[in-house]
DNA sequence: CACAGACATAACGGCACCTCATAAGATAGA
DNA sequence: TCTATCTTATGAGGTGCCGTTATGTCTGTG
């Protein structure tokens, strides 16, 4: 492999044109550096590939054979370079994003339709996982955006806030509480709670905050997806511990009543990320820019 | 495909290394050639290959897919040369031989049976058929030497004499004629004669000596093949128009006799022929000359 | 026999590529 | 936090290669 590859170019023009001359024109060069080329193909390639006539040149059995090798070869070159280009122009190409189940369907959702609908050519695919997961995954390459909240590491990633969360309690409109009274940290912890399983980012959060005033968590029910917390408040079995934005209908159809509280736990951010320094591919490019675009004309 | 294909060596190699330093060691440049190859590439490109980091690069997606393109042209390029140095060496290749199948079995055989133990990697192809026939495959380049008599245009075809064939008339020893006398053409045109069938140049050749001198052949039996002639010949049918060396054997064996003729009818003689002035592959070039080698050696 | 067309050869000139040198970041260890 | 040592990027400059022009050689063709 130590051949000029250009030559090979080169090679395949005349195979193909069968005439020196020809291939020159077509390559844009003179006939005497075709010449050229093709005798120190052969010399390097220690072989005799075309014979010569008066007509033109035709390959020589050996020549046929390289040429198959090389015809071959430029083709996948081609067609490399232009599915680089369809990437480029967004008609094809491949998205990867890890997100909760939470994210994508509170909020990821309606991009992904735009998007998807904008650009139909990109495959998009979805990793579902909690913040600590989704960024381990963008480190390692494995997705090319993560929506989390807290990024570990500030320096390795950019983080773009997408939007704020707010933990509250709420129980359901009947369940026996004074939805007037403001309620005191102590108060609220003395309630049979309702909270997320301990993995869950908010719920760690929530516990973090309770402790640094001094209360432990001590709920009644853990559970595992999101749903299930609503119902259970829903039908009374006590003051559940949620975010307020991912509880808006249920809020708003006065099926759930959110506790006054005396105290305000801190919003948490969940970001779009992506790694920083490193490039990311069009596809992604675009989606971030996308995302970035529709939250900042909504501000 | 106006990338220079040199750009996508280097890439190969960066890719592969994941380090700008070592792929640069590895071609025996220096590291800035190679940091300015990798830039014009995604320059030419308008697609960021790599991201860099202090440790490194590393593909990115568009990178990534770019280079299974380039990976498999280069290995096709690669086994392409590894292919045309193997047939250099006689390690592989073709060749394809077109000779009648008398040639073939009376002169060729032993040639072919040494030449193919001694290259056994080499596919031997006998493309059968007469005189006319394979000069016209050697002429369209289906064959790379053809057997054949009395080239029909000199020019374009270099032919080297392997063995004259004499034309002779034979009989079975108990046939009734007088073996001692010395036949005239009209004598030996009067027998009742068994003859190949006229596609067969050596009837034709003969045909044409008996009409030079006046004389229409007019067999009593025409056949196809050549050991149906003896066999007829052998068992009493009548006088055999034949080429001595062909029926060397049972002329020796005394099943056959010849006629003693107050002409001789010129030998014609059997060349090896190849096209003047294109390139013979390894192969053809290596069996011509084991074929003159051994010729000449016996002479 | 002259001419046209095709490839080969020779000599030269410019520019692309490579090298050297240095800068700029990032990481790891003290 | 500072330094040593990686990494890649950049700048400047020389030279070797490649392509150009011009001419030679050969072969069919009118």
């Amino acid at each position: 492999m130590s051949v000029k590859l250009e030559l090979y170019k080169v090679f395949k023009e005349v195979a193909e044109a069968g005439n020196i001359t020809a291939a020159a024109q077509s390559l844009y060069i003179s006939q005497s550096a075709v010449s050229q080329s093709i005798k120190q193909l052969e010399s390097e390639l220690q072989t005799r590939l075309f014979s010569r006539n008066s007509r033109g040149v035709t390959l020589t059995g050996e020549g046929e054979m390289l040429y198959e090798y090389v015809r071959s070869a430029m083709g996948l070159l081609e067609t490399g370079e232009a599915k680089l280009s369809q990437t480029r122009q967004l008609q094809m190409g491949h998205l990867i994003i890890g997100a909760s189940d939470t994210v994508t369907s509170q909020f990821l959702l309606p991009y992904l339709d735009k998007f998807h609908r904008r650009y139909p050519a990109i495959r998009i695919q979805i990793v579902s996982g909690r913040s600590h997961k989704v960024l381990g995954l963008l480190q390692s390459g494995k997705v090319d955006v993560a929506f989390a909240s807290t990024p570990s590491e500030p320096g390795s990633v950019d983080a773009f806030s997408c939007f704020a969360t707010h933990s509250v309690f709420v129980a359901a409109a009947d369940y026996p509480c004074d939805f007037k009274h403001v309620y005191t940290l102590e108060e609220i912890a003395r309630f049979p709670l309702i909270l997320l399983e301990r993995k869950a980012s908010s719920r760690l959060y929530l516990e973090k905050y309770f402790l640094q005033n001094g209360l432990r968590l001590d709920p009644e029910i853990e559970l595992g997806a999101r749903s299930l917390l609503v119902d259970l408040a829903a039908i009374g079995f006590g003051v559940a511990g949620v975010t307020e934005e991912f509880v808006r209908r249920e809020l708003d159809s006065g099926k759930l009543r959110k506790l006054k509280t005396a105290f305000t736990i801190p919003p948490r951010s969940v970001d779009m990320c992506t790694l920083h320094g490193v490039p990311l591919t069009a596809a992604a490019r675009q989606f971030v820019s996308f995302v970035k675009d529709s939250l900042g004309a909504n501000v």
